[in-house]
RNA sequence: GCCCGAGUGGCGGAAUGGCAGACGCGACGGACUCAAAAUCCGUUGUCCGAAAGGGCGUGUGGGUUCGAGUCCCACCUCGGGCACCA
C-alpha cells in the first residue's frame, strides 16, 4: 500500500522518481552535516561566531521534544517537526539567525517498564531508541543543529535539572515582593526582626527544630503529606489517570487505596494568579489560555466561619451576598469534623453514608445527573449573619479536595442546595427578588442566580435590602464579615501544589540527604550531578495488594552502598541518608529550552549572555505585539496544554524571580499542530486488523473476505494502523512526504492520513524536476527564454502569496500556489531561463533537497539555505487590466474589462455598456450601481 | 451542564464581507502501448437542457448588508477540555 507507482525498466534515466530522490536526499543529508550547514552561532562561548550573528536578527522555533518509544515514529509523529523545519528554513532565508535543534525526553516509565520486563537496563534501550530517533528524524531532512541536541538522561543534562531543583528547594515565595527569593533571605529577615515570626517569639529564642519548621514550610519544594493514589500491588503511587473507574489500577488490576504519604511538593499554587495575568503577554490560543485558567480555577468570594459545637467551621463562597438565605450546611462525607458533630443518635446512618460515598465515590462521580443524596449529622451551626441555628448535614456533593470541603447552604441561590433542600424538605426563603417570579419559593422550579433587589437580607448592624446588584451585596457582606470577625473576602484556586516525587528508578534522583533528625539538605554544587546509580532490579518492592498501610520502597532505597553517604555540609563530615525518590518525568521538559542554547557548558546551566539573546524581550513579536521575551514559535500537540506547559511556565518564572533568566515566560508564541488520524479496521470480534491489508469494494471494506467496519483514531500500534516515514521516504522521497504532510491542510487541523494521496505531490515534484532538468541526460534543461510579461506576474503574485502564506504557517496555500506556477510552466512547455532560480528559491523551504540538487544544477556551489528568499516586484503585482465581474441584485451576469485604474464611473458605464448587463437588465433602469475598485460591480434593478 | 473549536463536491481541503469549490486525490474520456502499469492531455458541485443557457447550492431557521461560507441571534450535529468547583 505505501509503494511508489511502478518505474517501468524503459523510464527515462534521470526521472525524479523515489529512487532518484533517495539518492538525491542522503547524499545532500550527508553534504549538510559534513559542512555543518546548519549549526547555527551563538554570540558567547564554545558556539559562538559573531561574525556569523552581526546584523542578523535571531529567532527560536522549538518543537515540544518527543519521548523516544521503541516502537519509533510514525508519519503521524513528525506533522509539527516538519511545519518548524519549513518555518526554520525560510527564516534563514529571510536573513534570521535561527535556533532549531530536537532533544529527547527520556526518562519515564515506559523505558522502566520494558526493562522489568526485559531486565534490560533503560540506558541501554533508551540510548538504542535515541539512535533510531535521531536516524528516522535526520532522513527528513529536519535542519536541526546536531551539536545542541540533548537528551534528559544524559548527567550532563540532569545535573541541572537536579541544580534547578535545588535553586526551588532553596527559594521562599514573598507575598509582597509577589515573587520568589532566596530562603537565606527569609532567615535573614527573621534574624533581623524585619519579619515577625506567628507567634511573635524572637528567632533567637526559638529551638533549632522550631526554626527548621519555619523554613521548611516556606520552601518552594517542600516534603509533605499529600494524598495519593497507593498501589501496595504494584509498590508505586499511581496517576489518576491510571486508576480505573473501580477504585484498581489500569496496570496489573490491583486495588489503589487514597491516603497520605510523604511526598516531595512544589509550591506552584504561589504562582497562581501571576500563570493567569502573565497569559496575557502570550501569543497563544484562547483556547489553550481558556484551559489553563480552568485548571489553576481562581474563585473570588469569602471564608465564613460558622460555630458549631465543634468548634468553628469555615465554608469557602463566591455568594457571601446570599449568606442570609444559608439555612443549612454541608459537609464532605469525609471532613475531620463528621465525627465530633455526629450526634449520637446519628451515628449509625451518618457512619453508613460515609461508607457508602467512600467505596462508590469514583464511578459515581461520572453521574452528574445522579440525585442528590445526604444525612444530617444531628448538630447545628449558627449562621453569623441571623444568629439561627442551621443543621449540618453531610452529602457527597460537596468535595473535600475543593475549598474548606464544607459549604453553606443557599437553596434559593444554588442549584444544587435547591435540589437538596426540596429532596430533604429543608427551607427555602427568597432573598432576592427576581423578576417573573413570586417570593413564594414554593412555585420555583429552580434556583434563582443574578442580579436582583435583595430582600429579608438585613440584621442589627447590616442591610442589603433593595440592592440589586450582587457584587454591591458581596463587598457589603465581606466588610461585615471582616468588621466582626466571622470571616474575610478570601479566594480560592482548584489548581494544587504539584506532588513532585516518584517511587521508581528510571528518573533524575533527587539532590537531597537527611540527617539524623530527618531534615532534608540540598547537595552542594560540588556533588552535582548526583549520578543515578546502577542497578539491575528496577522494579519497587511490591507488598500484597491489600495491604493498605505498607509504604513505598522504591527501587534506590535498596542500594544501601548509595543511600548512606558521609559528607561535610559545613560542620564536620555527618553521615547521612540520600532521598531515594526520583523526579517526575515532567521535570526534564521544564527546561529543556534553555539548555539547547547553551548544551555543553559545565559552569552554568546557560550562559546569561547566550540565554539573553535568544530570550530575552525583544522590541516586537508577533503582529506587531508586544514580546516579553521568551521561545519566538513552539509547536506542539493540544495534549499539553495543562500540565507541561503549567509546569514549565512554572520553573521558568521561578527562574527569572532569582534573576537566571531574562524573560517572564518561557514559550511566547505557541502553536498547536493537528493530529493525523488514520483509519482503523475491526472485524466481527471487535479485533483490529492490520490496515494495510484492508481493501475497499463499494464503499465496503474487507480484510481477506471478512467484511470489516471502519473507524478513525491517531495513528499507532494499538490501532494497527501506523504508517512509517521509513516506508515513504523509501518509496516516494522525504521531499514527497513532507510536501503530502503539509499540504494535507492547515498545519492546527487534525486530518486522515491517505497513503493513496501521497501520489499527488510526487507528481508535483515529479513536474517540477521534468520543467528544469532533461529526464534522459539529467542535465539542466530550461527553456530558452526569458518570461513573459505574464508569466512574469505570476511569478510575482507567487512569490508575494508565498511569503505571506510562510509568515503565517500556512504552508498548504504556500504549496498549492507552487503547484499552480509549475502548472503554468507546465503549460509553456518548461521553465524560462529566468524564473528557474526564483522557483527553486521558493521551494527550498518546503523541499530542500529537491532544491539544493536543482541549486547545484543552476550552476551554484553553496547551498541553497542562506540565499535571499526572492522578493515580489511591486509594479509586478498590479495587472494591465481588470477584468470585473458585474452583478444585478448579487447574481454575476457579465463581466468587462477595463484598464488599470479606471475611475469608478468609467468602471460603471463600461459595466452598463455590456451586452449581456442589457439583456439581463431587460430596460429595466438601475436603481444603483456599486463599484469597488480592483473587485467588482454590483447593480441594484 | 459549562468553556473552547469546527460543519463547504465522492474524499482531503481553498476563499482581506465582493466571481464558492484554488490545489491535491479519486472518477470519467483521450494520447502512448500488442496490452497493462507509469507518464502526458482533457472533463469533473448538482439539477434541467442536444447546445446556448438557466435553476439550486457552504449544517438548520432568522437577521444585518447593494452583496454573507465569512458578521449578528437562535438552534442542530461533531470534536476537544473541564465538570456536584460552593
Amino acid at each position: 500500500m505505501t509503494s511508489a507507482p511502478t518505474t517501468p525498466d524503459d523510464a527515462p534515466k534521470f526521472r525524479y522518481t523515489g529512487a532518484l530522490a533517495q539518492e538525491i536526499e542522503l547524499r545532500w543529508q550527508d553534504r549538510w552535516e559534513a559542512d555543518g550547514t546548519f549549526e547555527t552561532p551563538n554570540p558567547a562561548g564554545p558556539l559562538a561566531d559573531p561574525e556569523r550573528i552581526a546584523g542578523r536578527p535571531k529567532i527560536f522555533v522549538l518543537d515540544m521534544f518527543p519521548y523516544p518509544s521503541g516502537t519509533g515514529l510514525h508519519v503521524g509523529h513528525p506533522l509539527g517537526f516538519i511545519g518548524t523545519d519549513i518555518y526554520s528554513r525560510y527564516k534563514r532565508m529571510t536573513g534570521f539567525n535561527v535556533m532549531y535543534t530536537m532533544g529527547f525526553d527520556a526518562f519515564g516509565l515506559p523505558a522502566e517498564q520494558h526493562a522489568v520486563e526485559t531486565g534490560q537496563h533503560p540506558a541501554i534501550t533508551t540510548a538504542a531508541n535515541v539512535t533510531n530517533y535521531r536516524r528516522q528524524l535526520r532522513r527528513l531532512g529536519l535542519s536541526h543543529d546536531a551539536r545542541r541536541s540533548i537528551s534528559t538522561t544524559d548527567p550532563g543534562y540532569y545535573r541541572w535539572t537536579q541544580w534547578i531543583f535545588l535553586q526551588i528547594f532553596n527559594s521562599w515565595y514573598d507575598t509582597e515582593a509577589d515573587k520568589a527569593r532566596p530562603i537565606s533571605e527569609l532567615v535573614a529577615q527573621y534574624e533581623s526582626g524585619d519579619r515577625a515570626t506567628a507567634d511573635g517569639r524572637a528567632w533567637g529564642d526559638m529551638s533549632a527544630a522550631e526554626r527548621n519548621v519555619i523554613v521548611e514550610g516556606h520552601r518552594l519544594a517542600y516534603v509533605s503529606d499529600a494524598p495519593v493514589n497507593w498501589c501496595p500491588g504494584l509498590g508505586t503511587v499511581v496517576a489518576n489517570e491510571e486508576v480505573t473507574a473501580d477504585g484498581r489500577s489500569d496496570r496489573g488490576n490491583f486495588p489503589v487505596f487514597k491516603r497520605n504519604m510523604r511526598q516531595w511538593m512544589m509550591r506552584i499554587t504561589s504562582y497562581a494568579d501571576r500563570l493567569i495575568a502573565d497569559l496575557d503577554l502570550l501569543e497563544w490560543t484562547d483556547a489553550i489560555k481558556a484551559m489553563q485558567r480552568n485548571w489553576i480555577g481562581r474563585s473570588e468570594g469569602a471564608s465564613v466561619h460558622f460555630a458549631s459545637p465543634a468548634g468553628p467551621i469555615t465554608v469557602f463562597t463566591t455568594r457571601p451576598d446570599t449568606l442570609f438565605g444559608a439555612t443549612f450546611m454541608v459537609l464532605a462525607p469525609e471532613h475531620p469534623l463528621v465525627d465530633r458533630l455526629t450526634t449520637p443518635e446519628r451515628r449509625d446512618i451518618v457512619a453508613q453514608y460515609r461508607h457508602q460515598a467512600a467505596s462508590k465515590k469514583d464511578i459515581d462521580r461520572q453521574d452528574d445527573t445522579r440525585e442528590k443524596t445526604g444525612v444530617a449529622t444531628g448538630s447545628y451551626a449558627i449562621n453569623p449573619l441571623t444568629g439561627e441555628s442551621i443543621p449540618i448535614w453531610i452529602a457527597d456533593y460537596v468535595l473535600m479536595g475543593y475549598g474548606t470541603g464544607a459549604i453553606m447552604a443557599v437553596p434559593c441561590g444554588d442549584q444544587r442546595d435547591f435540589e437538596f433542600a426540596r429532596l430533604y424538605g429543608l427551607p427555602i426563603p427568597a432573598i432576592q427578588q427576581p423578576p417573573d417570579r413570586s417570593l413564594d419559593t414554593a412555585t420555583w422550579d429552580s434556583a434563582f442566580i443574578g442580579d436582583a433587589p435583595f430582600v429579608n437580607s438585613s440584621n442589627d448592624s447590616l442591610d442589603l435590602n433593595d440592592i440589586d446588584s450582587v457584587a454591591t451585596a458581596k463587598r457589603l457582606t465581606n466588610q461585615w464579615l471582616a468588621a466582626n470577625g466571622h470571616g474575610e473576602a478570601a479566594i480560592t484556586y482548584k489548581l494544587r501544589d504539584w506532588l513532585f516525587s516518584r517511587q521508581r528508578y528510571w528518573g533524575e534522583p533527587f539532590p537531597i540527604v537527611y540527617d539524623l533528625d530527618g531534615n532534608p539538605h540540598g547537595l552542594p554544587d560540588s556533588e552535582l550531578p548526583l549520578v543515578l546509580p546502577e542497578t539491575d532490579s528496577f522494579s519497587p518492592r511490591t507488598f500484597d495488594p491489600n495491604d493498605e498501610f505498607s509504604n513505598p520502597e522504591s527501587p534506590l532505597d535498596r542500594l544501601e552502598w548509595w543511600t548512606h553517604v558521609e559528607l561535610d555540609l559545613g560542620d564536620g563530615p555527618q553521615p547521612y541518608r540520600r532521598d531515594t525518590n526520583v523526579m517526575p518525568q515532567w521535570a526534564g521538559s521544564c527546561w529543556y529550552e534553555l539548555r539547547y542554547l547553551d548544551p555543553t557548558n559545565e559552569q552554568q546551566f546557560v550562559d546569561p549572555e547566550v540565554e539573553r539573546y535568544w530570550m530575552g524581550p525583544q522590541p516586537e513579536g508577533h503582529d506587531g505585539h508586544e514580546h516579553p521575551g521568551g521561545v519566538d514559535l513552539y509547536v506542539g500537540g493540544v495534549e499539553h496544554a495543562v500540565l507541561h506547559l503549567l509546569y514549565a511556565r512554572f520553573w521558568h518564572k521561578v527562574l527569572f524571580d532569582l534573576g537566571h533568566v531574562s524573560s517572564k515566560e518561557p514559550y511566547y508564541r505557541l502553536f498547536n499542530q493537528g493530529y493525523i488520524l488514520a483509519a482503523a479496521f475491526k472485524d466481527e470480534r471487535e479485533i483490529y486488523v492490520d490496515a494495510t491489508e484492508v481493501v475497499e469494494r463499494d464503499g465496503n471494506y474487507f480484510h481477506g473476505d471478512l467484511r470489516v467496519t471502519r473507524e478513525w483514531g491517531k495513528m499507532g500500534k494499538s490501532l494497527k494502523n501506523a504508517v512509517t516515514p521509513d516506508d515513504i521516504c523509501q518509496s516516494f522521497g522525504a521531499d514527497t512526504l513532507r510536501l503530502y504532510e503539509m499540504a494535507m491542510g492547515p498545519l492546527d487541523a487534525s486530518r486522515p492520513w491517505e497513503t493513496r494521496d501521497v501520489v499527488g505531490m510526487y507528481r508535483f515534484l515529479q513536474r517540477l524536476w521534468r520543467n528544469v532538468v532533461d529526464e534522459e541526460t539529467g542535465e539542466l534543461a530550461l527553456l530558452d527564454a526569458d518570461a513573459t510579461l505574464d508569466t512574469q506576474r505570476l511569478v510575482h503574485r507567487t512569490i508575494n502569496g508565498v511569503r505571506d502564506d510562510m509568515d503565517a504557517l500556512r504552508f498548504n496555500t504556500a504549496i498549492a500556489k507552487l503547484i499552480e506556477l509549475n502548472n503554468q510552466l507546465t503549460k509553456l512547455g518548461g521553465c524560462p531561463r529566468d524564473i528557474a532560480e526564483p522557483l527553486v528559491l521558493m521551494i527550498a523551504p518546503l523541499a530542500a533537497h529537491v532544491a539544493e540538487e536543482l541549486w547545484a544544477k543552476l550552476g551554484h556551489t553553496d547551498s541553497v539555505a542562506y540565499q535571499p528568499f526572492p522578493t515580489a516586484d511591486p509594479a509586478l503585482l498590479v495587472a494591465e487590466t481588470i477584468e470585473y465581474p458585474v452583478q444585478i441584485n448579487g447574481k454575476v451576469r457579465g463581466r468587462v474589462t477595463v484598464a488599470a485604474g479606471t475611475e469608478p464611473s468609467g468602471v460603471e458605464a463600461a459595466a452598463l455598456a455590456d451586452d449581456k448587463v442589457i439583456a439581463s437588465l431587460a430596460g429595466a433602469a438601475p436603481k444603483k450601481v456599486i463599484v469597488i475598485p480592483g473587485r467588482m460591480v454590483n447593480i441594484v434593478a
